[in-house]
DNA sequence: TGTACATCAGTGAACGCGCGTTCACTGATGTAC
DNA sequence: TGTACATCAGTGAACGCGCGTTCACTGATGTAC
C-alpha cells in the first residue's frame, strides 16, 4: 500500500504521540505493541518498519511527552505552574499530563537509552518554567535569596513530582489523596511568596 | 507433602518477603508468581494455597514493606532519616530499601486494595520518624513553627520520595542523579537546623 | 510528459515464549476413635 | 498411647492467552529512462 513520505513521517509522529498518551494512563507494560498500532489506527505488522523495538518507541514517547510538558509550562510563571501541577484535573487525567510523573518509577528498570531520555527530561523541565529570568541565574553570581536557581527549581521539581505520585497512588477520591496536594500546594506557594519579599 | 501448620505460616511469610524484595526491584508486571515461587524455593503451584491470586499477594507485600520501613525508621530523628533516606546506598539498593518510593508509580495503576495498602502505607510512614515529639502534635494548639506537625512530615515525605525517583530514574552513575540527592539533601537539611533555632 | 519498474509503508497470519491460573496427584500432618 | 483416615501444603504438567517480533504479501509511490 506504501504511501507518501510526507504520510508516512506524520503516521510516525501520529504513533509517537498516541504512544506517549498510552504509556502514561497505563505505563509501559501496561500498552502492547498491537493495542498502540490499533490506537493510532493501524495494525500492529507495520510498527517495525517505524521502530527498531518497543523499547526504541519509548524512548522518542518519552521525549516526545517531555517535549510536550516543556511548551505547555513555558509561558507559565512559578505560581501558575505549581497550581496547575497540583490541581486534581492534572492528577486524574495522567494521559495528558506530566510525563515524567507518570514514567519515572517505570524508568528506574528500564535500559540505560530510556534512562538517558529521562535524563534529558529532567534537564529541559528544569529550564522549562520561569524563563523570565533567563540567561542570568544558573551560577551563583547573585546570592541573594529572590534568585530562581537550578538547586531551587530542582528542589521544587523533586517536590511536585513526589506529591503527584503519591496522590495517584491513593484511591481514587481518597481525602488523603487530596491533602497531599493541596499541602504541598500550599507549602510550596507560600515559600516561593515569602522568598518574592526581597 | 503437607507440612505443619506453622511451617505452612512461615513459609507464607517467607514468600510474602521475597516478594517485596522482587517486587521492590522490578516493579509488579517485572515478576511472575514463578520466580517468586522459585526464589522462595517452591514450585509454582503452591502458589495459590496460600494466595488468592497476585494482585492479592501485592497488596500483602507492599503492606509487608511498609511496615519493614517503618520498624527501620522508627528509633531515627528527621535528620538521621534524611541522609540515609536521600544516599545513594539507598537509593542503588531498591530491593532492600522504601517500599513506597519503589512501588508508588506501579500503584496508581493498580486496583483499588493495592492502593488501599498505599494509603495505609502513607499513613504509617507519617507518624514513622521523629516519634519524640509523640502525640502531642497531631492537631493545630502547637503553632509555633518549631513543631512537627503532619503537614510538615507529608510535604518532607513527598520530596524525599520525589528525589529519590527521579534520582533512581537517571542513567545509572550520572552526575545528574546524584546532583538531585544532594541538593535536596542540603536543602532539607537546612530548612531542618534553621526551623530548629526556636 | 509518459512508461516501466524498484521501493517500501502497511497488512495480517504466524512464530516462540512466558504469563496467571487450574488441576490431579502425593504423602506427611493432624484428628477421631 | 496406638491406629485408621481425612486433610491439605506442595508438586509439576497443562490450560488459554497475550506478548514482542518476523514474514510473505500488496499496491501506491517515487524514480529512471
Amino acid at each position: 500500500m506504501k504511501v507518501t513520505k510526507a504520510q508516512m513521517l506524520a503516521n510516525r509522529a501520529h504513533i509517537i504521540a498516541k504512544a506517549s498518551t498510552l504509556f502514561r494512563e497505563r505505563g509501559y507494560d501496561g500498552v502492547g505493541v498491537a493495542d498502540l498500532m490499533a490506537a493510532a489506527g493501524f495494525t500492529h505488522g507495520g510498527f517495525y518498519k517505524h521502530f527498531r523495538s518497543k523499547t526504541n518507541l519509548m524512548a522518542e514517547a518519552a521525549t516526545c511527552g517531555f517535549a510536550q510538558t516543556a511548551a505547555k509550562t513555558a509561558g507559565l510563571d512559578a505560581i501558575e505552574f505549581v497550581k496547575h501541577y497540583l490541581s486534581r484535573q492534572h492528577r486524574d487525567v495522567p494521559g495528558k499530563g506530566c510525563t515524567m510523573a507518570a514514567l519515572c518509577g517505570d524508568a528506574a528498570r528500564q535500559p540505560k537509552s530510556i534512562k538517558a531520555a529521562f535524563a534529558a527530561g529532567i534537564e529541559s523541565l528544569l529550564a522549562s518554567p520561569e524563563r523570565e529570568n533567563d540567561e542570568r541565574d544558573d551560577g551563583l553570581r547573585n546570592g541573594g535569596a529572590r534568585s530562581d536557581t537550578r538547586s531551587q527549581r530542582l528542589e521544587m521539581m523533586t517536590q511536585v513530582i513526589g506529591a503527584l505520585v503519591l496522590s495517584r497512588a491513593c484511591p481514587d477520591n481518597s481525602p488523603l489523596a487530596d491533602e497531599i496536594l493541596d499541602v504541598c500546594r500550599t507549602a510550596i506557594l507560600s515559600r516561593l511568596s515569602s522568598s518574592a519579599e526581597a
